[in-house]
DNA sequence: TCAATAGTGTCTGTTAGACATTATGGA
DNA sequence: TCCATAATGTCTAACAGACACTATTGA
């Protein structure tokens, strides 16, 4: 007879090579930008994530800032996790498990090291096949989340203009937006107020900036929307 | 002068204490419920996620559906991960990395061992701090994706009325739907097709049994909706 | 007949998108 | 002046929620 609990028979003696992977993605020259690290010899130019083990202790999130910082030489401060993959694709550290996790990078931030450089999204080069299936999952939690989570706040500098703020949003759903349904509904999101500030970039009425300042969450919740993804 | 890409400097030797928590839910009683197993001794009782660690090879949803078929006898067909966590808070099995995962089970599914009891997710006993995190967690993820992910069709019968189609929505939601406004939308998804029969449970007019069938996805996505969660 | 639940039609206020217009800068 | 961009007002169609009503069963 069995007296001590299922949950409990088996001590977590086992242990598992596992890897953060690590999706940097900022606005760059107007396409959602993904930083990669330079792999393999110097002859062939090869590519993957940037990506390392957690050390004892560490969160995963500080692991990801960790491994961020390396490439791209400054700090970010927002993640999102992508999710964990155990997959028989091959990992470059031949980890059994990945934990994915996004790094959001403002445009302003300037960095990138001799070893890191930004692609296209959706123009990347052949990267290892975990690596290939966390960067489209990236893109793909990014999508579904932009609208409940600052995701697109966090792509952006401290201040900015409306217009700015659509693009950001238009690059990370993949589709234009109408512009003065897009500022009715911020308007009403009280996620934004504005500054004292304009700027003029070239030619055309300057924009004012704005910061993100989320207010108070809307009273009305409204009813489903059924919008399942079927990809 | 590094030759070597960062990325490659540091092997993935480092090896992790690595659980895979399952949290599986199920409308029970008109409520939503998480099956717990029994941990420590028969004395008191005490009360633990399902889990366990993850064997070589095995996938995250193959070791989650190992893990819940235990507790529950049966194997669920639908996983949603919930997230992976590392924080300090205790482990049952000092796992330094958690990955949790939601295990749907239609409310039709009778399982349970002698180890396992189900729970009011807003009712639940004391549990081990990480575990209480996970929970958490995926309540909120699955609130968060229960109208991007046929979530709902999963917690019920292969057939179903649209009255309990809404009041798993509702489980789910946290609050009351507008019967007409539901139907309409569901009607506009063309997520669900009607069967040709009919069930009466005791008095009042029989309902209509629907099934799940995603037809085709909706040609206009509309604007953006500001949803940001701040809880 | 009454109670209870399913399912639908109508009305109305809200909202999203189309379009037009004004505002304000640079070339 | 012309052009480009910002910002906003108006119109309309679509939609969400309220309400009422019919339909169909069991007690």
């Amino acid at each position: 007879m069995r007296d001590r609990p299922l949950a409990l028979t088996k001590p977590a003696a086992r242990r598992t090579a596992l890897a953060v992977d690590v999706v940097v993605l900022s606005p760059r020259s107007d396409t959602l930008a993904v930083l990669l690290s330079r792999a393999g010899g110097a002859a062939r130019e090869r590519w993957s994530l940037p990506w390392d083990t957690p050390r004892p202790g560490e969160g995963l999130e500080d692991a990801a800032a960790r491994v961020a910082t390396t490439v791209l030489g400054v700090t970010p401060v927002f993640f999102e996790q992508i999710g964990a993959l155990a997959d028989a694709r091959r990992h470059p550290g031949d980890a059994d498990v990945s934990i994915g996790i996004a790094a959001l990078v403002p445009s302003d931030v300037h960095g990138g090291t001799r070893d890191a450089e930004w692609f296209p999204l959706d123009d990347l080069p052949a990267l290892p096949p975990r690596h290939r299936t966390v960067v489209d999952r990236a893109a793909s939690v990014v999508r579904q989340r932009v609208d409940q989570s600052p995701l697109a706040f966090r792509l952006l500098p401290s201040t900015f203009t409306l217009s700015h703020l659509q693009s950001v949003y238009e690059l990370l759903l993949g589709r234009r937006l109408h512009k003065a349904s897009f500022r009715r509904a911020l308007q009403a999101s009280y996620l934004v107020e504005p500054t004292d500030e304009w700027r003029g970039e070239g030619r055309g009425r300057p924009a004012q900036l704005f910061r993100y300042a989320p207010r108070k969450r809307r009273g009305v919740r409204r009813g489903v929307r059924f919008d399942l993804f079927m990809d």
